[in-house]
DNA sequence: TGTACATCAGTGAACGCGCGTTCACTGATGTAC
DNA sequence: TGTACATCAGTGAACGCGCGTTCACTGATGTAC
């Protein structure tokens, strides 16, 4: 196989991104080769330097695709409550704070996912935007609808409250800790009392 | 420089431990080589499969060294503040979520620290045991103080409460988020929503 | 619409380098007498 | 206490391997006419 068109090539590369996206939360962004990478998107390693800057480079759109993936998850549940955000924000718990989320980081949350290789990186690495932007917008999200308010678009977006960024840091420290003690008791009771420690509702 | 004493080679080994419980906080376990780590404890990379079987050995016995470490601060709090628990709770959320600690993996958190790497590894791992130990005990101590209680070992062990683990998760999601979001307004905010939410008792 | 050719997506070998691990060696330590 | 020698902590070179990255090449795609 060799050159492919245009439309194709643009596919291979966005294979790439959401393969990277997935790798990079599962065994982290230093357990996974580009050669790897390559190899599970289909291709071989030769073509990754045409269509990227470098490794670091991917990591940053890596987090990007990873966070607009979970912003469809978190617009796929308010879509499943019309009117009931707070029902999404229940749907959004369960699945965070349970057991298959916890098995399953590769199609996880990126916050959880990303976080802890982000927090390695230099300051002046290029996944640290895109992470911080997906920090703000899910924590955003886990606040009260605000889809109706400031009709008129007169004053400041409301942004992530106090209270929602607790929430998030909770779920996500709960989420990391009851990874990294599976197979133990207390990796299924961290996730219970966190998800009883955060419902019904805010 | 050939063969040291016993009481040196002792001593020696002792030094690679806690320099690997330093620098596998400050850059990950995949981030630091045999090589580095043996040259920051003063020796050549030589001699490290004599005190050692394997890299991933090290690793176990470097999580039970940051804990050890982590409890000899928690009792230091302890005796700042003798029969008042709750004033050496107060003084470790104070210095958790600080900028300092932030700042400065190495010497910070276990749970945190290692808590992304642990989660990666395999079941078998021989760091997850030490952790989750670390994991527990540390929640344990955010909980009331139980040294005057059951003074006849005649119950269980209380364990740590729900509660516990709950603001165990909350604590290493925001120490986590603020490491991730350094140089942004959400890293501050971060730490002081969190201070906030947990203080000033329990 | 058909032909000629330039473009370039993907290939696969190769680069220098550092990884975890092994091992022959050195020479001070520890011990037997 | 002194001597002879075995032990073994640490050294430094080397092992096979995989890393991120580069590059000459291939041949189907895209385009100019």
């Amino acid at each position: 196989m060799a050159r492919v068109s245009q439309a194709q090539a643009q596919a291979n590369r966005q294979r790439v991104v959401e393969t990277a996206a997935r790798l990079f939360r599962e065994r982290g962004v230093q357990g996974v080769s580009v050669a790897d990478l390559m190899a599970a998107a289909g291709l071989t390693h030769g073509g990754f330097y045409k269509r990227f800057a470098s490794k670091e480079a991917l990591v940053a759109e890596a987090v990007g695709d990873a966070y607009a993936g979970m912003a469809g998850r978190l617009h796929g549940a308010d879509a499943r409550h019309p009117g009931d955000h707070d029902a999404a924000r229940r749907e959004l718990l369960d699945y965070y704070l349970s057991p298959a989320h916890r098995d399953d980081p590769g199609n996880g949350c990126p916050t959880t996912g990303f976080g802890p290789d982000v927090a390695r990186e230099g300051p002046d690495s290029p996944a640290r935007e895109p992470f911080a932007r997906g920090v703000e917008d899910f924590a955003r999200w886990l606040g009260p609808d605000d889809s109706d308010e400031d009709p008129d678009h007169t004053g400041e977006d409301p942004g992530a409250t106090d209270e929602d960024l607790v929430t998030l840091a909770t779920m996500v420290g709960a989420l990391l800790l009851s990874r990294a003690t599976t197979g133990t008791d207390l990796s299924q009771r961290i996730l219970t009392a966190a998800r009883t420690a955060l419902g019904p509702d805010r």
